[in-house]
Formats: C-alpha cells, structure tokens, sequence
DNA sequence: CATTCTGTTCTATTATTTGGAACTTAATTT
DNA sequence: AAATTAAGTTCCAAATAATAGAACAGAATG
C-alpha cells in the first residue's frame, strides 16, 4: 500500500489535524486491524509522537483499539457520517427523481459525486426499496471506469480534465478499461451526446448508461447512473435508456437550482 | 440546541483535535447548513481562531462551504465511514446469523452497539414486508428506549448501569417511554429474562425483541433485534421469538469469541 | 452615505506538539 | 529460567502550531 506515500502526493499534512488524517486514512485503508508498529512503519513519525497521536485519535472515537493493542476505524466515523448523509441537500433533492427512475428501468440507480479524482456514491436505489445501507453508499470508485466520473468528466473545462488525468494512476480493472488516452477521447464523444456508457470497463458482466449533473459554478460535479448486468442490459437496451437518464439528470439540475439557490 | 454546551458534560474538547470535534459535531448535528455567525454564536472560540478552524475541517473534507458561505458536513466522512463499516469484525461475524433470523421471522433485524448512552446501529437486514420503516445504518438511538439498548445496559454490572442512568437525560418519545426508575427496574427483569422487549417506547406503533451480546471483557456490548409493526407484531408474536434471538445472540458472542480471539 | 453586521487577515503571546531518550512490559531465544 | 530482543508507553526541553484580540474589508441595512 503506498498510502504513507500520499504525504508526497498534493495531500496536506501539515498542521495537527492534517497529520492525524493521514494516519486515520492510513487505518481506515488497511484490511484489517493494524498493531502499533504497523503504523509505524507507514507513518515517518517518533515513537513518541505516533503513539500520542493514536491515543487522542482513539480518545476522540475515530480509532479503536482492541484488547490486543489493534487498531481500526471507530464507530464515531459511522454517527458523523450518517447525519451527514441523512441532510446531504443535493441527495435529499436528487431523490424523488432517483425513484422515478428506477421504477421505469427497474434496474439499481446510483447518484454520485465527484471528489478528487473519486466518484463518491452518495445514493442507490434497487429494486423495489431504497437501500438505506452504506453497503455501496460512500464507495469510491476512480472517475475513468465508471459511467457517473466520465459524465463528470465531460462537464469540465478541458483543461480541468487534463490536468486531472495528468495526475491519475490508471489501474487495469478489465479488458475494456481505459486509459489516459482512449479516456479523453471518449470524454469528447460524451460531450457532444450528453450520456456516457460503462461497457464492463470496471467489473466483468456489469455495464451503465450515466448522464452528469453539475450546478452553475461547477462546485458541485456529479450524476446518475443505471447499472446491471450486461446480459439483461445490452447496448441496445442501454442506448435506449440514454434519454430517460439525461431527463432525469436534468430535472435534478433544476431542481437543485430552485431548491438550493434561495439565499444566492 | 444544546451542541455547545457538550463543552462542559464529560467530553473531552481541549487539545486541538478536541476542539475540532466539538465543532464537527456542531455542525453534523444541525438541522441544516450554519453560517459562520451560527456556529461562532455555539462555540466560545474567538472569531479569528474559529475561521482557521473550521478552514483546516474544510481542507480535510469534513466540513463543506458552500457558495452562500455555509458550512455543512463533508462527503470525506462518508468514505471513511463506509470502510470503517465494510471493516467491522463485529458486523463481518454476525452478518450470516442476522440473515439467519431474518429468514425466519421476515421482520427487519438490526445489529446494534453500545457507545456511551446511545446504541448505534451496525447492521441491518430488512424483509420483503411493504411497511418501511425509518432506520439507517450508523444512527443512533437512545439505550433507555430500544430493544437492544435496554438488553445491552442488562448485562453490564449494576454500578455501571447506575453511573449511566444517572447522566441521562430522558425524553420523552412516546406514551411508553421509560424514565430513570421504571427503566432500573426492567433491567433486573431483563437480567433473568434474557431478552427485552420494546413496547412502542421509541416510535408508536413500532416494537421489537432484543438479546444481548458482549464481549468476556465487556470492551464490546450490543445486541440483536427483530423490530415491526405493532399490528403485526403481538406481543404473543414476539414471546415466541424470545427464544430463537437469544440462541442467535448466543451463536454470535460464540463466533466472536473463536473470531476475535487467534492472537488473545 | 453612514452604520451595523459578517467574514477575513495579521501578530505577539500562549499552548500544544515534537523528538529523543529512558523506561516498562511482553515475547523470543539460549 | 535467565538473557535477549522486540513492542509499547511515559517524560521533558525545544520546536511548532494554535490562540486571542484587534484591525481590516465587504456586504447588507437603514
């Protein structure tokens, strides 16, 4: 894992807080429960300093340490980041659109956003119930193989897109992933058509027909997708869902117009 | 709100991540986005050192500002928070035997955990049934007035039950909702039942069956339910279930205790 | 146009964090 | 079982970051 290499890659860690954040993305990252010298070894911190560090981390219940001394990622984060999910505003307004959508495909609809070079999954709907679970929602998944990151993507001032792919570790999830290359041509074949595909580019047997959304000033980049399985859904019947999507995606951008625009 | 006044009940807010959390929370538990006034009007920090301070969340991506200057919670804690989740060793162990019972009783059964005087839910497998309920993996709830809370104070030592009670404040939620004494005296009942059960003292209309689960050092105490519709759910009915979510309780501390404990 | 309200920046002072070593305690080897 | 090594914890002078308070800038209000 590089991940105490991120110290080098454009991440702050300087300042007190900075520092504990990389050493709780450091645990949250790892597979499984990591042992104090573990994180050592990752960290480029004293003895001293790292073990100060991990106790108000473990104070605070963003850590946890077991009776063996082991670290992992506390409960807390779970409190914080269920309210913070439950007032989202653009979730709380894409929804009832979200809905709609999955009643006409009748396959998982997901509702994301770009962060980074991440796309964050902020909602899913499955079959017939909102699946109010963590189990997909808040994944990450990298912008360049799925649907929702290439219609982000495409929405972004060129030079934005470039300088983000300059920076990217394309990681080879599929035959049919993308790289830097084949990404930025197929971002300006989703310019001009307003939706995007995902043709088993980041898992196997699943594909997506995504459409962006974005507000005025680009503070926020996202979109919708309609994913399942490539033997139910062919190109065909994908290309067939690109208007309804965009619909959707559109109708969200209004609404997040109107409703988060009151005070502007 | 009383958010500010956590400054002088117990919890830690010195030391800078200290504050910073103080904040955090501020802001998650907020009804909606807060200007800088709100939260400088919550907090007793300086209008210099507060505008760093909620600049180095928002650096992390713990807190967001949004284009009008309002603060609301990051999208930072949902990634983090859906690994410390996918993560959970308590969670991992118990998922098979929570889809066991689900199987057999077609109610919706939650994994909880105690954490300080709130029960936070781990896990959650829900039926077929058309009634939906509000609950979210990662809420909390008050223990004096679940299922799993009252079965999770149970099992630890009465001093600490006392200690507990005593720094609660009790709202009440329904007709049937607890206070200090009539919740002491349910739990002596409970500790020779093996099992409590939740009368509509939460949400009317809703009541559920719990067991206990605990750790041998009580470094993790939680438990399981089968919460529904009062209508459906009988008092008659959820007798019957006693039995079979004590032996899945049982089934998951025995798990734990082979799978938690190689290095012990 | 003046005035208040809101948010931002600056700097000497203060508090926290740091690094390194010393010190326990647990694990491993002889 | 003693000796050796590793793992984790505590301590304190020095380095660094956070604080308080004031001064500044911009927007909203009367």
């Amino acid at each position: 894992m590089s991940a105490a290499k991120e110290n080098e890659l454009g991440r702050r860690d300087t300042g007190t807080l900075g520092k504990l954040m990389v050493l709780l993305d450091v645990v949250t990252h790892a597979d499984g429960p990591m042992r104090f010298t573990d994180i050592l070894a990752l960290s480029d911190q004293p003895r001293g300093t790292l073990h100060r560090q991990l106790s108000h981390l473990v104070e605070e219940g963003l850590l946890e340490i077991d009776a063996d001394g082991r670290y992992s990622s506390g409960l807390r984060l779970l409190d914080l980041a269920s309210r913070s999910w439950a007032r989202n505003e653009f979730r709380l307004i894409a929804e009832p659109h979200l809905k709609d959508l999955q009643d006409l495909t009748g396959e998982t609809v997901h509702l994301g956003v770009l962060r980074g070079s991440s796309i964050i999954y902020l909602d899913k709907f499955e079959g017939q119930q909102p699946v109010r679970m963590y189990s997909q929602i808040g994944n990450t998944s990298p912008v360049y193989c799925t649907g929702v990151g290439k219609a982000a993507l495409s929405i972004l001032p060129r030079e934005r897109v470039a300088a983000l792919v300059a920076d990217l570790a394309f990681h080879q999830f599929t035959a049919n992933t993308h790289t830097a290359d084949t990404l930025l041509a197929e971002i300006e074949e989703i310019r001009k058509q307003g939706h995007a595909f995902d043709r088993e580019e980041h898992e196997v047997g699943i594909r997506c027909v995504a459409a962006p959304i974005w507000s005025e000033n680009l503070s926020l980049v996202g979109g919708v997708s309609v994913t399942g399985p490539a033997y139910r859904l062919t190109m065909e019947r994908l290309s067939e869902w690109a208007a309804p999507i965009r619909k959707t995606a559109e109708q969200i951008r209004e609404a997040m117009r109107i409703g988060l625009g009151p005070r502007r």
